[in-house]
DNA sequence: GCTTTTTATGCAAGCGCTTGCATTTCAAGG
DNA sequence: CCTTGAAATGCAAGCGCTTGCATAAAAAGC
């Protein structure tokens, strides 16, 4: 039963004002007087009146909607940056357009391309890699953009720096004095965030005075099945490593599940050290060693920085967040 | 850099035609010759013509976008609906706006009130329970909606029988002979899927003869954390349950991380069940016993259904999408 | 060859709201 | 008591596009 659609006009016309003074009352009510505030509200209360976005985006220019490009969903990092973004983008009154391009660059380039053409008033993308297309468009455009995860020069960012993330995880298992370290890493086709993590890792391991065989660094989806994979695949070498890092605490731990699956123990036949640090890393058995990365502060941050970027405010550059190294059962003591 | 903005009449002018023309190049290129057609494209190609969408939903009444409020993104099942959602609706020209409610019905209204002003064309629930006033709300715009996972009357839905999946779950440990059956179920809070699986499984128990004792069933949150912790919980009573249903993969996996941590075998000393069928059930070990649910297509249906809704067809009521119960290891044989 | 359809395009009136500028009102200053 | 300025409101011109209706041109019918 839906009801007729009320206007502005018909609040201006119900509370005896001008339809500039509800348009006021609902966007800049400190300049109007406390009466005729009280008595539009009451009107458009009473009427029940709803605004209507798209006039006031055309009519304003402003569409207080806010896109965001995530490699994946499916990936509790992404998901929990997301929700965190949403939140804080909510409490401001900008809404959430949410794409996703299954680490393809195309598709990428793709999903900007529409939240553009859908009016949005600033966009959040994850990392540095971008097509050309897509780099034009945004300068092109004008339109505020804040990186996440790994920042590029010309772009306001927050992010983590993974390739020290990678390095702390690849020197706490040097500490402990495992010498053959092997990786899993996520695939690294437009994902800049493992490539960062990797060659963070393989730079400690060099700077240590050892190296990272090509052998012992295996690619593999930034899933649990991943993470079993790789770590049969390194298992299955003449020389298996006694320490693995998985790009990502899913890979971790299925790499945990797969080497005890084989009756290997972890840590004592096989240390496993994860990056993310996600809620569950912390309640498989044994529990895993990992870098915690704040993923759910960098959407805060990212959508903060981002208002305050459309509020006019000069952007800083890069935010880059603090992440640290926490030591749980699944690297052990010294072997 | 960004060019001066290109407008529709830009682009008429160049290809010299009116504005309605060029205009109907974009959305009904059915109408126009091949010839004119062609010179409108190459002109908006050439100008680097991008159509304003607000003055497009302004001018039209239609925004192309469609709202989807889900509980939480921090759940793959959820994730996985969204992405398939969106991946459906982009093939159809439709664009998703997201929020999440963490469980929360008046967030949830919330959401539902923002979305709908900023001018969405149809909307995407998850369950059946809803305030009243967000039901008012919907009732008064006449908006599309969709529901998913649990059905109502008068709204369309995509939905999984869900008291038959508890049913499955609890018959297939019936059939291998357990008869102290716990269930740890993920919180009932503004959540009626798992409300209907408890329900489900405690009646299959009291068809088969059993019944399920209150101390038995177990309320946790929905993560793996909230597994553990509900497995501890029933592990201490006196006569703890020789099998265990998790309301949700999750909860079962935890379930089976703290039996083993405790020194029990699974599925020797405790089977375990779960429902959903997440991508890693299959790769814990055990291996998850669990129903499965066809997560990404609800999504994917659900967006459809809402697409032919919009195209004015008529809406089919409901759609139950099959569900099925996968045996593997965590439940073994019989005890 | 003239009327009736069909097909392709143009005209112009909005869609519902915002906002720069003008106007009115009123308190404060001189 | 008159001037000035600030504060509160109204006026009206858009914002960029869509679409019902009218018109013109081409095809079809007899």
């Amino acid at each position: 039963m839906k009801r007729e659609r009320v206007l502005l006009s018909d609040v201006a016309r119900d509370a005896g004002v001008s339809p500039a003074t509800v348009s006021r009352a609902i966007s800049q009510p400190g300049l109007l007087s406390h009466e005729t505030l009280a008595r539009v509200r009451l009107a458009a209360e009473r009427l029940g009146y709803r605004p209507d976005a798209a006039a006031r985006a055309l009519a304003s220019g402003r569409s207080m909607t806010i896109g965001a490009v995530m490699p994946t969903l499916d990936n509790t990092i992404f998901a929990k940056a997301l929700q965190s973004m949403q939140a804080t983008l909510a409490a401001e009154g900008y809404q959430l357009l949410v794409a996703s391009h299954d680490y393809n660059k195309a598709a990428e380039a793709e999903a900007v391309r529409t939240l553009v053409a859908r009016g949005i008033d600033g966009l959040v993308l994850v990392g540095a890699e971008r097509a050309p297309e897509t780099l034009a468009l945004l300068d092109d455009t004008g339109l505020p953009v804040v990186l996440t995860w790994c920042p590029a020069a010309s772009f306001s960012s927050v992010v983590v720096d993974n390739a020290q993330a990678g390095a702390l995880a690849a020197r706490h298992l040097l500490d402990l004095g495992h010498r053959r370290i092997g990786i899993i890493t996520g695939s690294l086709t437009f994902n800049d965030r493992q490539k960062a993590r990797l060659a963070g890792a393989r730079q400690a391991l060099v700077s240590a005075g050892f190296n990272l065989p090509p052998s012992l660094v295996c690619q593999q989806p930034t899933t649990l099945a991943g993470g079993r994979m790789g770590c049969a695949e390194l298992l299955a070498l003449a020389e298996p490593p006694t320490a693995v890092i998985g790009g990502i605490d899913l890979i971790a731990i299925g790499c945990m599940v797969e080497a005890q699956a084989r009756g290997l123990s972890v840590p004592g036949d096989l240390a496993v050290a994860g990056i993310d640090d996600l809620d569950m890393s912390a309640h498989v058995s044994p529990s895993l060693t990992t870098v915690h990365v704040p993923t759910a502060r960098i959407g805060a941050e990212a959508a903060a920085k981002l208002v305050s970027i459309l509020r006019g405010n000069a952007p800083e550059q890069s935010t880059c967040l603090p992440i640290e190294l926490i030591v749980r059962r699944s690297t052990g003591l010294r072997p």
